[in-house]
DNA sequence: CAACAATATGACAACTGATTCACCTTTCCG
DNA sequence: CGGAAAGGTGAATCAGTTGTCATATTGTTG
């Protein structure tokens, strides 16, 4: 147990290495992916360490050993959730902010469109946080994966003169974590301030900083 | 299992509410220190979940029995882990601030110290963040009382007339949001980018924001 | 429709790890 | 010194889990 864990050890797995067997008729498939929209949900509401094999089977409305049919263990089915997971609100996110005029304004479309996904998909945050804790190379690929993406976002923006210079891969980490923890508290624990208004101060802090209008200048 | 826990279920709690009895002695107290240090060494290490009883035990030298003298388990002392460790930081971060001039440049500091702390502490960012799941409030505690001495910063900071007006709630958890995650990823996962650097980027974004100066105005 | 492959079942073996408890050792103090 | 309280021990208990397997069902194809 004191591997770093990995039921297909295959260095360069790109995708759904699908454990055991991927299925080979529709009805397969579709017990998988009941397999796995329960395991979601398990995950979610249980957490991951609480959540037995049992539960997920039993939501999915299968036998226990059905799962190993499709998935090596609960670590797999952990790893090919965060990566749909990932999938999805990216997608998401990268639909809501199609066309808009410059970055500024994207900031704010994807700052709402996050916080409102987490809103409606509370289990994303649940099952990524802890999937960090069950093996770390998981986790870092969703925000790797997303990172990329953002950075390009970033340097495109840069490029045009929508913003300042800067070290962007640093402001990406640093907006992710305010978008995570946004999204935590207000999204999440309490929805006692409007979305609105969360997103109306970040803008408000992205368009002037923190100080007062022009009263630092660069040291 | 169902119940959100709570061994000691008095309501409210304060404080040390040291379980099962506190050590009467200086031996007493001396063995139960071992056993907080033991475990935050091996919770830091193989996370909470992996972390058995007996390997923290073991890490302090004292026999399994021993444990359950000063803790009523697993939990608790997880519980009575972060309240420590979150002292910890807080002292530590108000010792680096203290006599700086203005906000902008306590936040510099602050987030140059709180990576610093990090990077010599990395246990605190695991035994919190795995918290969080173990048992909700043990976390929201650590960041409500984080976020209400942020506030009061930020608060008198605004009536000076140092910062721009604002939700300084949201800001708050922006701000905690960001140090989060640039302590993640610069401080624990990857020192590939000098502190001095991260503190400078966002210090920019502070002092001037994200947009080109002056080019855009409040919408 | 016979025969074979893919799916599905669920009882259970094997194991892990938290907590208990009956008993021993050390310390303290009148 | 005596004995009571505090501290310490670790084998045994006990609850819960994962993953396996022999068997049954379903679907497919020549």
């Amino acid at each position: 147990m004191t591997t770093t864990a990995n039921a297909k050890s295959v260095p360069g797995s790109t995708s759904s290495d699908a454990g055991p067997g991927a299925p080979k008729t529709a009805r397969g498939a579709r017990t998988r992916a009941r397999i796995l929209q329960a395991a979601e949900d398990t995950f979610g509401t249980l957490g991951y360490h609480r959540a037995g094999i049992t539960d997920i089977t039993r939501a999915a409305g299968v036998a226990q050993g059905t799962f190993y049919t499709y998935f090596a263990g609960k670590e797999e089915i952990l790893r090919e959730l965060v990566r749909d997971m990932g999938h999805q609100v990216r997608a998401y996110l990268a639909a809501e902010i199609v066309g808009v005029g410059d970055r500024l304004q994207a900031e704010e479309r994807g700052l709402r469109a996050f916080l409102q996904y987490l809103f409606e998909h509370p289990s994303l945050y649940r099952v990524l946080q802890e999937a960090q804790f069950v093996d770390e190379s998981i986790y870092r690929e969703y925000y790797e994966a997303f990172g990329r993406g953002y950075l390009r976002m970033l340097a495109d923006a840069t490029r045009k003169g929508e913003i300042r210079a800067g070290n962007n891969e640093v402001r990406v980490w640093a907006l992710m974590g305010m978008s995570n923890f946004l999204g935590l508290r207000y999204a999440l624990w309490e929805r006692d301030v409007p979305f609105d208004e969360i997103v109306a101060t970040i803008s408000d802090l992205f368009r002037h900083g923190l100080a007062l209008d022009g009263k630092e200048k660069t040291q």
